[in-house]
DNA sequence: CTCCAGGGATGAT
DNA sequence: ATCATCCATGGA
């Protein structure tokens, strides 16, 4: 198939489909195969090169954000050790644009689950309920349309390894297929209204709310905080500090981080699960165990 | 085998 | 208003 090309500096395409954000890209040959909306993508990197197989070139600019102007997103991020590392770590890794739905969807399968199981549970998803295309002789499949999930049974859900999840995400369903949640008309809220009315949906809290936000609704300012982000922020920016409830922590992430908060807890994220996973994630200080272990 | 994961809803203080 | 518990599942 003939790849279009299209210009994309600062920009990593596989630290940006690997760091947690997106959850149904797959490796293959020399770049990966996924879907934009319903659209079957082949997509690779060659330096400052993105070619893909779109037939709209437009459309992948969009989804992949090559418009943030990522080297003064980065700038806006605070001045400290834990931070410099984070975006010297993670140079190129852009927040994408993904369709509403779909990322709602999906976080809403995050809940306690590891990154591979999210991929599992996406992949299940699309494979039982969406629409299947061969894009480079690889086999994708479209993410079910709110609809779609609507019509099926939590039995029928929880055979994709949602378990409790299934109620969830098919009460949410319904109520988007309804239109009493208008996903699209909540793009106009306020950042306060908007997290309101999606922490309203079924299995769906601060922290997913929050990863929507970013992820789904360009709000760059959301900061979700998981369990990763949590022990960076407790280990990093508040060692021995007793008594730091939920509410002094989000308070903090929200005047430190900035306009661009989202962002820096993407990188801090992406750098805390990959390069610190073996040394630097124990619990307690004493590193004379871990140190071993990461050097066996 | 055990541990724990991009949490949320519910009920007890 | 905060805190503890339970919820399913499977990769590491």
């Amino acid at each position: 198939m003939k790849l279009v090309e299209i210009s994309a500096p600062d920009f990593d395409l596989p630290i940006t489909l690997g760091s947690g954000q997106v959850f149904h890209w797959r490796e293959a040959g020399n770049g990966f195969v996924g879907t934009i909306g319903d659209q079957p993508v082949y997509v690779e990197q060659c330096g400052e090169i993105l070619r893909m197989s779109c037939v709209h070139a437009e459309m992948a600019r969009h989804y992949f954000a090559l418009d943030h102007p990522l080297a003064e997103i980065c700038a806006s991020f605070p001045d400290d050790p834990t931070m410099n590392a984070a975006r010297n770590f993670c140079r190129g890794l852009r927040i994408i644009r993904q369709p509403k739905w779909e990322c709602l969807a999906t976080f809403i399968c995050s809940s306690m689950k590891q990154v591979a199981h999210i991929r599992q549970i996406s992949k299940a998803l699309r494979e039982r309920f969406g629409v299947a295309h061969n894009i480079e002789n690889y086999i994708v499949h479209t993410f079910p349309p709110a609809r779609r999930l609507a019509n099926s049974s939590e039995n029928e859900l929880r055979e994709c390894a949602l378990g409790y999840r299934a109620k969830n995400l098919l009460a949410t369903a319904q109520l988007v297929r309804s239109g009493e949640a208008d996903l699209e008309a909540w793009s106009a809220l306020s950042d306060v209204d908007l997290r309101t009315k999606l922490c309203e949906l079924p299995g769906a809290g601060a922290k997913v709310a929050n990863c929507v936000m970013l992820f789904a609704y360009e709000r760059l300012r959301a900061f979700p905080i998981d369990v990763w982000i949590e022990r960076v922020l407790r280990q990093k920016y508040f060692p021995r500090a007793r008594k730091l409830n939920a509410q002094r922590l989000r308070a903090f992430t929200q005047e430190y981080f900035g306009e661009h908060g989202g962002y820096a807890q993407q990188y801090l994220f992406h750098h805390a699960r990959t390069a610190l996973r073996q040394s630097g994630a124990s619990r307690d200080s004493s590193t004379s165990k871990a140190s071993a272990e990461a050097l066996a």
